[in-house]
DNA sequence: CATACGGTCCCG
DNA sequence: CGGGACCGTATG
């Protein structure tokens, strides 16, 4: 065996030559006699776990427990004895003097008599040179170096002994946590990444994101330039780095100060006046507008440098459109970009794909923008098909349809509130990439059509159809969404989006001869629902009370057109003092008062509510999603079980908190302050739980 | 891998 | 403004 340990301060390695039954007690010595830090110092990882001493039985565990291979890398973080942290852990107040201490590094400042960043006693997040990770650590001193960069004397919390850095190392703590629909390509972020077993906990890395997947909520991005890191969602941050590191200049080291063409304005290179500074929408570099000979933003929503508007003899609107033409040829056309190709963006998780009947929390007379947002809530998940279910699963009893979509897209479909007579699917030429298309040839009784089939309570299930008689309501519970284009051919369309309307029940299902002249499926269904259909007087009562309104996916954006300028034309500057003229009104989410009331009465998260309820919300989706930022905790990234309260107004699982004391990390996983040996994990916030089970219910 | 009652932009 | 073409994505 000769797997080696990286102390991960310091970079030193060394080597075992030891047997795999090495106690890690054991090993515990070997690296206090060659790092020279005490065992009780000792944080031993490996693929993410933290080494044990012993197991819960008092064995003594050994590398061999841990299945350390030769070659393998066993990681050694040092602790240091944590000092009372006292305060201002996220102080990180920028500019502020520092005070004249004595550090031994601190010497007169220059004659540019530049300020620090960050005064002495501010606890920061600095990377460490070996492994590239940030780590917690204070303010020691500060100076300018030969180059009028400034130098600080960092000491970290979990390692002794102090270490001078530069301010390009530094940062605040990260503390904004992002959602997954504001993470954007490009961009610089904070996340948590464990290189030797990726999805496993590991440290904090600077990370440049490289692709949003929406889909299953994780973000590919670079980190210390190993490209392709997969990350999840929630534990990503918004980057704290300094305004003027964001571009992270290669030539001045984006030193604020420095004239620089790369970083600062083309044609004079600096970096004053930072919102007069226009970026060229094809090779977004700046350009100060006194520096083209403009006094005012021009009026056009795109703007592009003499550069650029000298290499295209035709202005061509920026990288998308380009992108699009080398994609195709010939017409240079630009699909693709819809939501309806967008993917999902979250996943219903509170009943299983296969589960019928209704969805907790989705009541009758709910209505949303788009498809997607049907599926993501869990009511049609098929992102087009009609129809959704399996006639094949093993499982008889899951065989059937969950639900479907009355889109008015088959002609032989006909509607009457109460009940509608369905068409099957199929029987449709779609060569040529297309998702509808005119009948063209007979349907058949599998996928799912079948699946509806099973819906109804005849067996066997066959193609000589069947009917369910009276006893129809022994069919298979089917949720139904109806499409505002069902419009065209029916009076119970929704006025938009798409809309819920409960639960249905197929009768009969036989073939028969569409208007097509080709042969179709035909099911008849029947709707079998407590609450009263939306389009009766007490259901849209009910839809007026409970305040139902379509919810739109990009509330932004005007519910007509569909351009999109993202007219951030000017750098973005700190306060943008030219207010816009008064904001059309728009549809701002109430919330039942049953939850607001819910939420009022957990008290010891009034902070964290605040801060949630003073965000603009439009919809339910909308809140769910702020909730679920600000909640989610920090070690399982789930929301949280059985959930404690920190002093600092942070929420962990129970489970996840006592492992947490076990390894002896006492530190809040969201602000890391202290959180003390006597916090009662057994105090579990009852008042949180019952907010929880009540937005997300459980099945 | 094939299928699918979306959604968008282009074009007439 | 309406119809045609056709894109990515979830699902079985």
């Amino acid at each position: 065996m000769s797997c080696r340990v990286r102390n991960s301060l310091t970079g030193a390695e060394i080597k075992l030559n030891e047997s795999k039954l090495l106690p890690i007690k054991q090993l515990r010595q070997i690296i206090h006699e060659k790092f020279d830090v005490e065992p009780s110092l000792q944080r031993l990882f490996f693929k993410g776990k933290q080494l044990e001493d012993c197991s819960e039985n008092e064995k003594d565990l050994t590398l061999f427990d841990y299945s350390v291979a030769a070659s393998d890398v066993i990681l050694l973080m040092p602790r240091k004895v944590l000092a009372e942290m006292e305060t201002n852990i996220n102080d990180a107040s920028p500019a502020e003097k520092v005070k004249e201490e004595k550090t031994s590094t601190s010497e007169a400042p220059g004659e540019g008599s530049q300020e620090p960043t960050w005064s002495v006693g501010t606890y920061v997040d600095v990377k460490d040179k070996d492994t590239g990770a940030f780590f917690l650590a204070q303010v020691k001193g500060f100076k300018l170096n030969e180059n009028q960069s400034g130098e600080y004397t960092v000491e970290f919390t979990e390692y002794p002994g102090e270490f001078t850095t530069t301010e390009t190392e530094i940062r605040n703590i990260p503390r904004n946590k992002l959602a997954i629909q504001d993470i954007k390509v490009d961009e610089n972020v904070v996340v948590n990444y464990n290189f030797d077993n990726p999805g496993q906990l590991g440290f904090w890395y600077e990370a440049k994101v490289e692709q949003v997947k929406r889909t299953t909520r994780t973000v590919i991005c670079t980190i210390n330039k190993e490209t392709g890191c997969q990350v999840k969602n929630l534990e990503i941050y918004k980057s704290e780095a300094p305004d003027f590191t964001e571009m992270d200049c290669e030539k001045c080291k984006t030193n604020p100060k420095r004239k620089c063409k790369d970083c600062g304005c083309r044609k004079c290179g600096g970096k004053e006046d930072s919102e007069t500074i226009m970026m060229c929408d094809e090779c977004n570099d700046g350009y100060h507008l006194k520096c083209l000979g403009l006094t005012s933003l021009p009026e056009d929503d795109e703007w592009y440098c003499p550069q650029c508007k000298n290499e295209n003899n035709i202005v061509c609107a920026g990288g998308k459109a380009m992108k699009a033409k080398e994609r195709k040829e010939g017409g240079g056309r630009d699909w693709g970009r819809g939501q309806a190709t967008e993917g999902r963006s979250k996943e219903c998780t509170i009943v299983s794909k296969d589960h019928f009947g209704p969805i907790p929390g989705i009541e009758v007379g709910m209505c949303w923008q788009y498809r997607i947002q049907v599926s993501e809530e869990g009511i049609h998940r098929p992102h087009v098909a009609g129809i959704s279910g399996s006639a094949k699963s093993k499982d008889r009893n899951l065989r059937g349809c969950q639900s479907i979509v009355l889109s008015g897209g088959y002609e032989d479909d006909v509607d009457s509130g109460d009940s509608f007579l369905y068409t099957g699917s199929g029987g449709r030429d779609l060569s040529g990439n297309k998702r509808t298309a005119a009948q063209s040839s007979d349907q058949t009784l599998d996928r799912t059509n079948e699946a509806l089939a099973w819906s109804c309570m005849v067996r066997p299930v066959t193609d000589k159809g069947g009917d369910a008689g009276e006893n129809w309501r022994e069919g298979k519970p089917v949720r139904v969404v109806r499409a505002y284009k069902l419009k065209k051919h029916s009076v119970y369309a929704p006025e938009e989006g798409f809309r819920y309307d409960g639960i249905y029940k197929v009768k009969r299902y036989w073939q028969d001869k569409g208007e097509s002249g080709f042969k179709v499926w035909r099911y008849e269904l029947i709707r079998d629902d407590p609450s009263p259909a939306p389009w009766t007087e007490e259901g849209r009562a009910i839809i007026e009370r409970e305040g139902y309104v379509c919810i739109m996916r990009n509330p932004e954006e005007k519910p007509g057109a569909g351009g999109d300028s993202a007219s951030k034309k000017r750098k973005s500057s700190d306060n943008d003092d030219n207010e816009e003229p008064a904001k059309k009104s728009r549809k701002v989410y109430e919330m039942a008062e049953e939850w607001k009331q819910l939420i009022l009465a957990d008290t010891r998260n009034k902070a964290l509510w605040d801060q949630v309820l003073e965000k603009e919300i439009y919809s339910r989706t909308d809140l769910l999603d702020q909730v679920r930022t600000v909640l989610t905790c920090q070690i399982c990234f789930e929301l949280p079980n059985q959930q404690v309260t920190t002093k600092c107004g942070h929420n962990i699982c129970q489970d996840c908190l006592k492992q947490s004391f076990k390894n002896e990390v006492f530190t809040c996983p969201t602000c890391r302050n202290d959180l003390g040996k006597d916090l009662d994990t057994n105090d579990i916030n009852k008042d949180l739980e019952a907010v929880l089970d009540k937005l997300f219910p459980r099945a």
